[in-house]
DNA sequence: TGAACATGTGAACAATCGCTCATACGTTCC
DNA sequence: GGAACGTATGAGCGATTGTTCACATGTTCA
């Protein structure tokens, strides 16, 4: 992620160089932009989406409360290696652990999450009518 | 990902040998658990928007359409940068080309994703009051 | 047609990621 | 206490990722 540059274009021609639209309306949008915190705070919790065993984990705590020996277990994974992807999700609050004895149970800790979940799969499973570039407008 | 074993625990003992839980409820958990594809349907979705650059890209874009150049411009980052992340975000539906003489103009291309990024704010924003592991129940 | 411009793309490289292996920690039961 | 068990974690390795660089493609305008 480079740095925003802080100051941008000098004309307001239609051409590219620099800004094709507006001069005045890139400034504007340049202010609503979200902030490098929340830019980072999204990009971390996507990322600790983006992968598969960890959708795995989180489908499966989803449904019920489970130790690491289960997870493992139910997935056909290490136990250490849902342990260390366990220890990641927990860092991002996405669950939480609970000490019952020597066995440690995770659930989801977050209820948006599951939220994200029923959402993307919307995203995914829209029909898929779309054509290339096409031009218009010119 | 590894496989999903086919067969599991054969005792119902407390342990974790092979299972803590109660077997019947595993099988059944087991069979309540996404599909494959929805896995990666999911996780793919999800590491696409696990990046910042993509992550402002879209920000931007959801708040209105601009071409590879103005993009570039705005977010401080090489034209080839942003078109190859282009490319990603367009191959999975996120964002929508449209040509206008030589230049190519991007917008969201799914209101879902919107309401992605809203629902994990949601989630980044959440007070944080939780401590580490605490023993209950036993 | 040919120069100028906006965008697309393949190769390559540093950085990051997820897994395995070995080992350590914390709890239970003898 | 010590063995057994469930979990945590650091190191290391192969695989993947995001960027840059160089160049190709496609459009506009003279």
């Amino acid at each position: 992620m480079a740095e925003i540059p802080s100051v941008v274009g000098e004309s307001g021609t239609e051409t590219c160089e620099v800004f094709h639209v507006d001069r005045r309306r890139v400034l504007k949008l340049r202010r609503t932009l979200m902030t490098p915190d929340a830019i980072a705070a999204l990009s971390e919790t996507f990322k600790l989406l983006g992968d598969g065993t960890r959708v795995r984990i989180l489908d499966a705590l989803s449904k019920e409360e489970l130790c690491v020996c289960d997870l493992a277990t139910l997935l056909g994974l290490s136990e250490s290696a849902v342990s260390h992807q366990l220890r990641l999700l927990r860092g991002m609050r996405l669950v939480r652990a609970r000490r019952a004895g020597r066995m440690i149970f995770y659930a989801m800790d977050d209820t948006h999450i599951t939220g994200l979940f029923r959402q993307a799969l919307e995203h995914v499973q829209e029909p898929r009518g779309r054509r290339a570039i096409v031009s218009s407008s010119d």
